[in-house]
DNA sequence: CTATAATTGTTAGTGTCCTAACATTTAGGA
DNA sequence: TCCTAAATGTTAGGACACTAACAATTATAG
């Protein structure tokens, strides 16, 4: 970006970056599904846990707001790759568990996932992408 | 995130960054003007391009989509932030000009995109810094 | 010159993020 | 116990990203 001359900011560099491999993982998703790279993340985390989580562990894992946790479940209930039922032992907390139709995307998903890791490391060494990877959780904590 | 284990996927922290990266500039803009950071990185690119541009610039140099763009200017034409006009010498383009208002918002928005960088690079060296800008530059290029 | 293609912008509809305001349930303190 | 505070989730409304379909203007090829 030639806008800010030489002194690009970095946090403009990141959200661009960003904004490029959301657009690709979301275009390699197959469309009929209607399974979106957000969702794709949120069902490897409730995989990953078993495949059952609350909606408060997700907003904590992604840091994003209750809100829009509610959404993102709403839609991924309609489109059938996750049912919600109340816990018995606080009826505060809502339990999200995986369908088997997400049970199934759950490993396609992810070989999309790695494949844009790999198309954004091309020509970048294992130690360059190391410190890269420093960098970058470095960067999380000063944001808290 | 403990979700993926110790493979969480680069392209899930880059875009975790972003997010925070997204939500702190946002909050650290005066809520009663209306402007927000996307806006603002709108208004600093006009600024730099002496105070006019088209939409395709605005188009080519966010990796934005028109749509996109056409949604972005009228909400900051409403807000008082641009006027847009016809060009005489070619009616398909319209030409963006920053209003006054916009003019006198766009150093308190440096100011802000400045301390969000100093922010997230603190206790990291210049040449680190270097490293890591290198390596985001690469990872764009990598993705188109 | 005319028909077609390319360029530029808009509209409609959707997904994902936000804040603010609210409701419900559980926990804790007087 | 009872009242207040904390935790959890929802709704409403807005911002910014997308695709797809459309409209208008300009450029180009025959």
């Amino acid at each position: 970006m030639e806008a800010f001359e030489k002194n690009i900011p970095i946090c403009f560099k990141i959200k661009n970056l960003a904004h490029l491999i959301k657009r690709n993982l979301n275009s390699s998703l197959p469309e009929e599904s209607g399974l979106t790279g957000a969702q794709g993340f949120v069902i490897g985390y409730i995989y990953n846990q078993g495949g059952e989580a609350f909606q408060k562990d997700l907003e904590k894992n992604f840091n994003i707001r209750r809100s829009t946790i509610t959404c993102l479940l709403q839609l991924m209930e309609k489109n059938g790759f996750i049912v919600r039922e109340f816990s018995p032992s606080d009826a505060r907390l809502k339990k999200i568990r995986l369908t088997e139709k997400a049970e199934d995307a759950h490993k396609k998903i992810m070989e999309k996932i790695y494949e844009i890791d790999e198309r954004i490391a091309y020509g970048i060494s294992d130690k360059e992408k190391e410190m890269f990877l420093d960098i970058l959780c470095k960067m999380e904590q000063n944001l808290n």
